[in-house]
DNA sequence: TTGGATTAATCATTCGATTGATTCATTCGC
DNA sequence: GCGAATGAATCAATCGAATGATTAATCCAA
């Protein structure tokens, strides 16, 4: 719980060690005296620097967004519709998005920073069940999902209508974004507290489950077709 | 908040309360005499009933488990691998499987029954970050869930391996649940507070996404319309 | 009358916030 | 160039409010 905070402003040392009691124990379960403790910061410096609890909670959320500028904002921009080579070109941002918005949330896991780990579950829990003052800061973060993704979805499935196609994104992003919020009992369940072994293989199971669920003939050529007549 | 509490003992009066003020505002957000003054009780009878409030929290996710036993335990049993007509048995019993599994996450929404829809709240919440004294009785609960839609999937794809069928089973699970879990975000993205307006239409996304995702042959023709089933 | 249920009152803690004093580097007057 | 003045940063101490828990008295049906 208290790792050696050494370096940093005593601005930051605080925002780093209220991800970490936040993400342990919610908004609520931590206290500022707590925080200061582990920063070794007074308490009376969050009044200071954030205007209260409350103001270093959105801080907090700010800070764990721009730690990481969102990776899938940088793909390659799809073509329109109907362009020639639209299609190809959103089949393959398609399954860069995937991998992409999937080892974003993977990043932290297991690794040595458990400060992102600790930004990880602290947004997971915040996207569930959003306090009332950061509920626009999240909405403004996933809009370049959703465009990026809607954008793929529609070239890949001009077919459909709005409504269909958004239900797809729903599904395609639900399987990533609970993979990650569950790993915790998935662990339990498989009885394995490593799992995943191999990431990669996993990965590659969220893009042929995402493509064969969406529809896309391309990705259709598997074993043992036959048509139910 | 306070909806008239009239009927039932004190002890049930508190349950539901709990419920209530626990699935708004967290464990350790809520107070036992707001949860006491909802339920016209005494503060005092928490500790007197529950043995304080760590133990009134335990006795509201037992109580919510006991309130629905699983729909989807219930359900036919596929027969095993090889048996004559289990390939079809088992994609109807995964069909009923996603329906079921889909209505029971569901059915409180909306509904007028607000203690059904906060409690689903609450579990969602414990699922993702389970209070240390909760998890043996999660893993219980969900068990049935696993072992059955492992079934099906064993009969429908007998050519993978376990890891594969198991992050199948993860897939179609997590889909439906993030879908529930994210409702209020998901609705404040599509601007309407009353969505889906038709959910049988969900349902059947779920259904069709699921089968075209899993690999099922018989899912594969008309990506574009029904499955033939 | 007995015993479980309920009550008001109070317990010691802990909470977030605020205060006033102190430290310290920078800047200004001269 | 040097002492005084400035203002941000930090501190220990304390505020009132709220927390969960406990107690002793009271109520009431059996």
């Amino acid at each position: 719980m208290t790792p050696p905070v050494l370096p940093q402003d005593t601005r930051t040392r605080l925002l780093e060690s209220a991800i970490l009691h936040f993400a342990a124990k919610g908004f609520d379960g931590t206290g500022i005296r707590e925080i200061a403790k582990s920063a070794n910061a007074n308490s009376a410096l969050v009044a200071y620097h954030f205007c209260g609890k409350e103001g270093l909670y959105q801080e907090v959320l700010k800070a764990i967004f721009a730690r990481k500028p969102c990776a899938v904002a940088e793909l390659a921009e799809i073509p329109p519709a109907g362009t020639p080579g639209a299609r190809k070109a959103a089949l393959r941002g398609f399954q860069d998005y995937i991998r992409a918005f999937f080892q974003e949330l993977m990043s932290s896991t297991g690794s040595e920073d458990p400060v992102g780990e600790a930004a990880m579950i602290l947004m997971a829990r915040e996207m569930q069940s959003p306090r009332a003052a950061s509920v626009p800061l999240l909405m403004e973060q996933i809009k370049p999902y959703v465009t990026n993704l809607t954008n793929c979805l529609q070239v890949l499935r001009p077919d459909l209508d709005e409504e269909a196609l958004f239900s797809m994104g729903v599904s395609i992003q639900g399987q990533i974004i609970h993979f990650r919020n569950s790993l915790g009992i998935i662990r339990l369940i498989r009885g394995n507290p490593a799992y995943p072994e191999d990431i990669e293989r996993v990965v590659q199971h969220h893009i042929d489950f995402s493509l064969r669920g969406l529809g896309v003939p391309e990705a259709f050529p598997q074993p043992r077709i036959q048509p139910c007549s």
